[in-house]
DNA sequence: GTCTATATTGTGATAGAC
DNA sequence: GTCTATCACAATATAGAC
């Protein structure tokens, strides 16, 4: 484990990621992540013993990304109302920077359901936490009845699905029109934000 | 192309539907297809030329039930609040339905963006139209002045993230429960609905 | 139309020289 | 640690017998 080591992981790694998230575990090829970070194929195996073991690193790394400050920003101390909007604001922004993350998870939970057990215990997030704070902000601030589960999901739709659409939206709503799309992105940070906080308004 | 071309070849359809719905195009085979089919692997090559035709075939088939009589029920002669209430009940009720449809179409589009190009045209739906038919709607009832467009995507949004991220919802925030999944999408058919309705009026 | 057999290429993975 | 060469197998696709 000296210094060619962790250089070469890394060079490796960031071939990776760019590949497995374009193209998905079963479109990528050894060869191509070979060709992308520019060391042989051979190498790839003897730092990742398989394709399996390099592409969970991967996952891993992106899943990290997906379950956020989520947690944190739900239980700092502001009125719910400015938790919705930090939090809209926050979760869009990160999906900006890996806008291809949402689209690879979904994907890859589809083709490997069994893993999500694993993941929520790899996490320590039990939803049941973020079910009962939901519920007790919404009674606290003499908000709308709503169940905390579509709640959630509505919050998690609004925010994720603009990104798992890219190519609908993008391609379709918006004509291949980059500019457009990336400015619809951005007016979403607020946008949501005012659609969920009227919702639950009574 | 006697009885047994539109039979065998129903037969085919069936089974690719089946695989590539499940595993999409690079995580199924031609030989798995044969196997769910019964039928020889050479006949899948006799009835359609490759890979990519039968695919194709699959692919167009599923894409149609999801710009569905979306349009339709947009120019009906009802209230547009009503309208919603029809348009997302029809929707997740076809959702229901082929409940793999809407992971399968976004990781196949996210796959090969360009593709939706010639969808657009074969469809023969105008965006501009649908944009058109929503601003109007919402001047005419004195809703929430909202871009048409970021009203679009929150509809869908709410209405196929939950079928897309099923792994996730059923996994992770109903921790493998498949019947309150299945509740919890039974609930939002107006759930949804009323949740719209709520965001958009004054 | 339907099958078996085969051609051809690409895949993940390893052996072994340096 | 890094490379070349190679193995064993699976993939799409086709040829040709029936």
């Amino acid at each position: 484990m000296n210094i060619k080591h962790t250089e070469t992981e890394a060079l490796i790694l960031d071939a990776a990621r760019k590949v497995f998230l374009e193209k998905g575990f079963d479109g990528s090829t050894m060869q191509q992540i070979a060709n992308v970070s520019g060391i042989n194929k051979a190498l790839l195996h003897y730092y990742f013993r398989s394709k399996d073991r390099l592409f969970e690193a991967v996952f891993m790394e992106a899943f990290s990304k997906m379950v956020p400050n989520l947690f944190k920003i739900f239980t700092a101390d502001i009125p719910f109302i400015e938790k919705i909007r930090a939090l809209v604001n926050a979760y869009i922004s990160a999906l900006q920077a890996y806008p291809q993350i949402p689209q690879f998870i979904l994907h890859e939970l589809h083709r490997n359901p069994g893993r999500i057990i694993d993941l929520m215990h790899s996490t320590g997030l039990e939803p049941e936490m973020v079910m009962n704070i939901i519920r007790m902000e919404l009674k606290r601030g003499n908000l709308v009845e709503i169940e905390p589960q579509q709640f959630m999901v509505n919050l998690l739709a609004l925010c994720i699905f603009p990104f798992a659409a890219r190519p609908m939206i993008q391609g379709f709503i918006f004509k291949n029109d980059a500019k457009a799309y990336k400015d619809f992105l951005e007016k979403r940070k607020t946008e949501v934000a005012d659609f969920i906080i009227k919702a639950i308004t009574p």
